[in-house]
Formats: structure tokens, sequence, C-alpha cells
DNA sequence: ATTATCTATAGATCTATAGATAATGC
DNA sequence: ATTATCTATAGATCTATAGATAATGC
């Protein structure tokens, strides 16, 4: 039964993988340790050895998630020809976005669970999250000086979070598409380089 | 052990009262049957005779949570001299909001429960609250045409609901009120009255 | 007679732990 | 000898139901 060191490093890497997703998927009390090992492959018994609570594995699980997503959506921007800010717009600003909550952003996935959570390590996740697209965003805000950037790349994170949320919790129909569509759009036009 | 119609009346209004501030408090899947009755002082056995299952009550609760929201902010603004949208996003956009998770809007506490639920009925009360939002903020946004006015309507519900969002998933600090901040002042500014 | 609420419980979960097992790594 | 994983279980929840109770409303 026991694996070598390598292999249960994988096992864990796995788990976590895991949980970053079906984390999103159902949220943080819709899923349990048994359902989650099981996903990975392990029964539920070996958890305690890897984790030290529930708390800890969703901690890491989110800071992944937060990891995949911000390299998936720089990828995307680095890849795409023509002005890199309305790229990231119109990739996070997507129906696409909004149908893959399991592979999306954590923040419109699992934000109302982390403003009703006690635990501190997971506030810091998302704070360290939040600090991360808004250097990313800053960056790419054109012709304006730093403190505006900034400015600027937190109006526009809100409204991008803000539109996924909404689109998700109403019903897929035409409100949501408009949502959507409406959105992106305003933040292309506002945003757009000279 | 029974009581008048009229006080059972009373008492199944009590329990969707408590259960809107609970549910936005803990979330849907946070809070249990037993401690909701509890918190108003029945006990949980009686629950079904008065909500077909919890997923019934959630969504009655959520939408007496968005009419008690609604009018609470419509009253704010109609009471409050100066231009109304202002009033209207200096009231949702702000601190005391983020800190008041029971008595706020639905959709930061709950969007991303809702994001993931099966129930169509709860999809739809969260539709026909946006629809509510847009209306009310469309009919604030001066100087523009009809559909112009819906599509800034809906960009600012966004931006509101994703700084609220974010604000509240991060620790309490600086980088939470300069949200807070920033996005107060991107839309007053954006959307002032000529 | 009806019914709102009660007590009690079924059956399914949940997190976490205890102790067995068996393969690794010394 | 150590340890990653296993089986099994404790103890606490959860939603939902059954049946008793007692006061209302006819």
């Amino acid at each position: 039964m026991r694996v070598s060191k390598e292999k249960a490093h994988e096992n864990r890497e796995r788990v976590i993988d895991v949980a970053s997703e079906l984390l999103r998927e159902k949220g943080v009390d819709g899923i349990g340790i048994a359902d989650l090992m099981d996903a990975a492959g392990l029964t539920h018994g070996g958890f305690y050895r890897q984790f030290k609570s529930k708390d800890d594995l969703v901690a890491q699980a989110v800071d992944r998630a937060f990891d995949t997503t911000r390299i998936a959506l720089m990828d995307h921007v680095a890849h795409t020809p023509g002005d890199p800010l309305r790229a990231l717009v119109e990739y996070y600003v997507s129906s696409a976005h909004v149908d893959a909550i399991g592979q999306g952003c954590s923040l419109p996935a699992l934000g109302s669970d982390a403003g009703r959570t006690a635990d501190p390590v997971l506030h810091t996740v998302f704070g360290d999250a939040v600090e991360a697209y808004l250097g990313a965003i800053a960056s790419l805000v054109p012709d304006v000086d730093p403190g505006t950037a900034r400015q600027r790349a937190i109006a526009i994170l809100a409204e991008m979070v803000g539109a996924i949320v909404i689109s998700r919790a109403i019903a897929a129909g035409p409100l949501r598409d408009e949502m959507v569509r409406t959105v992106r759009d305003d933040l292309v036009d506002r945003n757009a380089s000279a």
C-alpha cells in the first residue's frame, strides 16, 4: 500500500489539482474529503497525512487555481495579436468563461464563499491573487501614469468579476448573453489603446 | 402546540426573514434547517409543513432579501439630496455594505452559490432581481437614450457587484479600502450628471 | 375535525482519527 | 524502521419523515 516518495508527491499534487477544480464547481461546503480523494483515485483515510485539515487543502487548492488561470490568461494575451488589454478582457468576459466554472477564475467562482470564511489563510490567498491581477492589468493599460493605471485596473477587475458572478447567478438565456456582451464591449471601448 | 392561522403566518414570515439573513451570512450550504428554525424560535420538525424543501425556502428567502435591500436602496436614494445615481453608487459601494453581509445585496453575498445551483427557481429569482436593478439604475442614468442607459446600467451593476465580492474575499485592510474607494470614485466620476 | 408544532428518528452525509498493512528507503 | 495508504469507525452533522400533541376553527 505504501508508494514511493516521488509517487506520494504526485498523488498529493493530483489531490490539489482535483480539489482546485471541484471546489470551484461545487463550492467549499459542496464537496467532501471522501469525494475529493475518490476523484483523485485515493481513499479518504489517507487525506490527513497529506493535509492538516480541509481548510489547509482549500487554501492550497485555491492558490493552485489562481496560478493555473493566471498562466492561461497571460498565455492567451501573449499569443493574441492586437491590443493586449482587449485580449485580456475578451478572454475573461466571455460565455466560455461563464460556462467553465471548474476551469475559470476563482474570484467569481468562490468569491462569495471566501467572503464568509473565518480562515485568514484563504483571505491572504485571495488578496495575493487580486494584487497579481491588478499588476497584470495595470501593465496593459495604455498611456497613463502608474497610479492612474492601477485605478483603471481596479475598475476593470471589478467589472469583469461582477459580470461573471451575475451571469452565472441567472439562468442561461438572453439576459446572460446581454450581460457578457455589454460588459465586454464597455470595457473594450473604454480602454481602447490610442 | 397548535397556534392560530394568523400566528402561523407570522411564524412562517419570520422563518423567511431569519433565513434571508442567515443564508447571506453563512451561504446556502452553511446553515441547516434545525439552526434556521431555532433562530426563528421554532423546532425543526415543523419546517416541512411550511416549506416544500430547503430549496423552496432558499428561493423564497433570497427573493425576500432582494425585496428588502431594493426597498432600502431606493429609500436611501429618494431621501438623499443631489444626484440620485451618485447616491445609489455611494450607498452600494461602501465599507458599510462590505461589512453587513447579512443585510446587504444577495448578488455579492450569494452570487457564487447561485452560479452552481441546479434549482431553476433560484436562477429565476436572481434573474428577476437583476432586471429590477437594471431598471432602477437605468432610470437614473442622465441624458441618454433608453438603450444606452441600459448598457450603462449593466456596466454599473457589474462593477458594483464585483467590488463587493472582491472586497469581502480579501482580508480587511488597505487593499480592501482602496478597492471600495476607487470603484466608488470611478463610478461617480464616470456617471456624473451634467 | 383540522392542523401547526412538537419529539423522535431514519438514513445519509460530514470531518477527523485509530490502527492495520505493505512497500520503500535506510 | 519508516511511512503512504488502507479499512473501519467515532461523533457530529444534515435533510426529510412519522406520528403524537394540543389548540384552533368549524
